[in-house]
DNA sequence: GTCATTGCATAAAACGATTTGTGAAGCTAG
DNA sequence: CTAGCTTCACAAATCGTTTTATGCAATGAC
């Protein structure tokens, strides 16, 4: 059954009786070919199930209709798929889903800077990047090769940058810091990441200047984004040394379920004895007991946005960067005081 | 900071005085060329960060580094990612990273056979297809253009074939049944999909195997896995229509959740009221209330096999196939008669 | 001094498409 | 009849590799 070598331009020109030209010509809507001779190409083309080769075409055009996608935050990750970060999936899955909206197909690729990278990889139309942390080596990578790429999520040192598409982060602080404090919570303590990238930054900033506004306290922590859950367990001492707080407004998942953990074994339960929020939507946030109230990053909207500014670069056209998408918020038990 | 053309073998061969030939000979271990000049080609190619271009590459090797996962079932789904597959995802991301380990890489076709798909598709060094059904047109498309392949899960209308990777069903359905034995069940109702899969076909013929040894009834139900929750909740009834059965066991988790719902509904509860087990684990058998006995399929174990055989084939080396996989059983209260 | 033999390097032909430039007809205008 | 236009098709160059076949020195044997 093998051996089936494939139907190439040249066979279908020998068919049509018409050089290859003729036949690259009337597929592509080149040329100067007369509508007659496009259609019998056409149709002899069909009938014999051509298909042009992509490999052939791409060295040609440089472009093969795939683009890349790197999620930065797991590649610092040792397993690419803990619980808690579902929101990189969910994007990733919708990132594919739009790509081939744009004629374009998805290829996850991990970690470009370092081992060994796929072959293709430097001969993809362009990339994602969600998250890129300052000077990301990845980025520059991609620039050094002048590779076009949108990030998700502003590079924080890249401040006049267009190519990116990012959570309005600001927004959505201050919806959550909102809702607490319609919730009676008078200090809240907000616990972030280590990264350096624009979700940590946004965040934290709009605490501060909420906290300025309202005349409160800021009490302000950070554990590394790679710690998980232990990471949130670690900080309750430190949130609990001045007393417990009205509420804690934890920015990733699975700080957040540890926080709860280490909470409640120190008998804190929330919504009773204290408020808890999170930045992001995730598996653990919805099961968790109770339920923790959480911001959506929507990031199926995420997803068209950034593939659909990353599929205009590459055609070429004018990019209108700079996309600010609106978070929701999902109020859950964990943030609703007992009537 | 575009224009900035990269390098290529012509450049590298200008640099060091010698032809392109003599570039890819010592590059790739070829030809005769005297030890000294491969070293200090390899030194100038290093140097100048030379990458030889995949596309390139590929059209003469005819070999890109990178296969191709089709995730059947889901095909079939509306939605690529809904809750209570994640055997897929799991699937997928070992698979990924399995590929790594052979320098390939993996990427995602959506439904190969309807639709415009990825160009690149039909150039890829092979193919996972998982659970094909009988005639699936994945397959045979695979077969015409004479790409290789391999299956997880056997094709059923190919039982010569040797091509692929599998589950030990027949056992699992047996430790699953006998565990609910264990348990104190006697008339233990079945409940597979209805694709025409091997996946389906090995559990329903062991079934039916174990109740004619043990002088069971069978009593044996099927339900499209398209159909998902509703369609166990609909089946409820039917399950019990000759009294509440002492067991049930579900193949597809997503039927388990909703058999367990409407159970509940009507007053019956796991593991009190009868015994629940399920044949794939999943997010949803973690978190039910309370939570369901599955089987691991180990989808790790799986992605491995699976690639390290597509690997070989595709390196022309002699297939061993026909590999089955031991899964696992993994009890919880769903299951447990309380003492 | 000639003829093999060996050692080393290269020229040229693929791979399968796209694109640029050229030219052969057929037609019209003068 | 010829110069000038169109109209339509094709030859050949190109993309960046790999691979096959060829060739040139230098060495050794007789």
């Amino acid at each position: 059954m093998a051996g089936h070598r494939n139907v190439t331009i040249k066979d279908v020109a020998a068919r049509a009786g018409v050089s290859i030209t003729a036949v690259s010509h009337a597929l592509n809507e080149k040329g100067t070919l007369s509508e007659e001779t496009r259609a019998r190409i056409r149709e002899i083309a069909t009938a014999m199930g051509y298909q042009a080769d992509a490999l052939a075409r791409g060295l040609r055009r440089s472009q093969i209709g795939v683009i890349g996608i790197v999620l930065r935050p797991l590649d610092a990750l040792a397993n690419y798929s803990p619980p808690g970060v579902d929101y990189f999936l969910r994007f990733a899955g919708a990132a594919a889903v739009s790509a081939l909206d744009h004629g374009l197909s998805l290829m996850q690729v991990a970690d470009l800077v370092k081992g060994p990278v796929t072959p293709l990889a430097f001969s993809l139309d362009g990339y994602v990047v969600t998250d890129p942390v300052r000077d990301d080596p990845v980025v520059d990578l991609l620039e050094s090769r002048s590779i076009p790429y949108v990030t998700l999520g502003r590079d924080p040192g890249k401040p006049e940058a267009s190519n990116w598409v990012a959570s309005d982060d600001a927004a959505a602080t201050r919806t959550a810091l909102d809702h607490l404090a319609e919730g009676g919570a008078r200090s809240i303590a907000f616990v972030g990441g280590t990264d350096d990238n624009s979700w940590n930054a946004d965040a934290e900033s709009a605490y501060l200047q909420w906290c300025s506004e309202h005349g409160a306290t800021p009490r302000h922590f950070r554990s590394p984004e790679g710690l998980g859950e232990a990471g949130g367990r670690d900080l309750v001492p430190q949130l609990l040394a001045n007393g417990v707080p009205d509420a804690i407004y934890s920015l990733t998942g699975r700080h957040a379920a540890g926080i709860q953990e280490a909470m409640r074994e120190r008998g804190y339960v929330a919504p009773e004895h204290y408020l808890l929020a999170c930045g992001t939507d995730a598996a653990q946030t919805r099961t968790a007991e109770p339920p923790i109230t959480a911001i959506d990053l929507r990031p199926e909207v995420l997803a068209r946005e950034t593939v659909e500014l990353l599929a205009r670069i590459t055609r070429g056209q004018a990019p209108e960067g700079r996309r600010l998408v609106a978070s929701e918020l999902i109020v859950r038990r964990s943030s609703q005081r007992a009537e």
